[in-house]
DNA sequence: CTTTTGATGCCCT
DNA sequence: GGGCATCAAAAGA
């Protein structure tokens, strides 16, 4: 799960992106936006699109230039932080895209080359998820590359949840 | 429920 | 000046 500042839950859906193919920010190498996908995995690398915030957290070792977008998690963590942050938005809508996010997290600009495991960390906390409740698609809200299936999406993650205590 | 459309900030050409 | 790894409100079914 995905927590900043203790604010957060468990992530549902990924993508993923290299400097080796069209879609990723860092095919067309270190530009001043992208250079923190060169930096070694562990780090964390944000952006602004449009009016929004993204994350990604590097992945492989240094100047590979792969990271992977964290697209969704459930909020389960936080709640009180994230409502007074997404609000007058209804639950669902609250963490279920890559900009809502990171401002129900409250991830800035500032996060940007951050690594994982100070203000942003990554834990387990005993959820296993299966290779089977995993659904791998193309990605969502590009145009190149489209036929790579680099999306990653947990199905039904609240029958996941079942049974299981924070 | 699904599809459409306007707003919006900034990197990159 | 173009083009987005988007969001939310409005409109349609």
């Amino acid at each position: 799960m995905l927590l900043v500042e203790g604010v957060g839950g468990p992530i549902v859906e990924t993508e993923a992106y290299h400097q080796s193919e069209p879609a990723a920010h860092s095919h067309r190498g270190p530009t001043p936006r992208a250079k923190t996908m060169f930096l070694p995995g562990g780090r964390i690398y944000v952006y602004r699109i449009h009016c929004s915030i993204c994350m990604n957290v590097v992945t492989g070792p240094a100047d590979e230039g792969a990271a992977v977008l964290l697209r969704a998690l459930l909020p389960t963590d936080g709640i009180p932080e994230i409502q007074a942050r997404r609000a007058p938005q209804p639950r669902r809508a609250w963490t279920d895209g890559p900009g809502k996010l990171c401002q129900a997290l409250g991830v800035t600009l500032a996060d940007d080359g951050a690594p994982v495991g100070e203000r942003i960390r990554i834990v387990s906390r005993g959820l296993e998820v299966p290779d089977a409740a995993v659904t791998a698609t193309p990605r969502i809200g590009i145009s190149k590359a489209t036929e790579l299936p680099w999306r990653f999406v947990v199905g039904e993650p609240q029958r996941l949840l079942a049974g299981h205590s924070p």
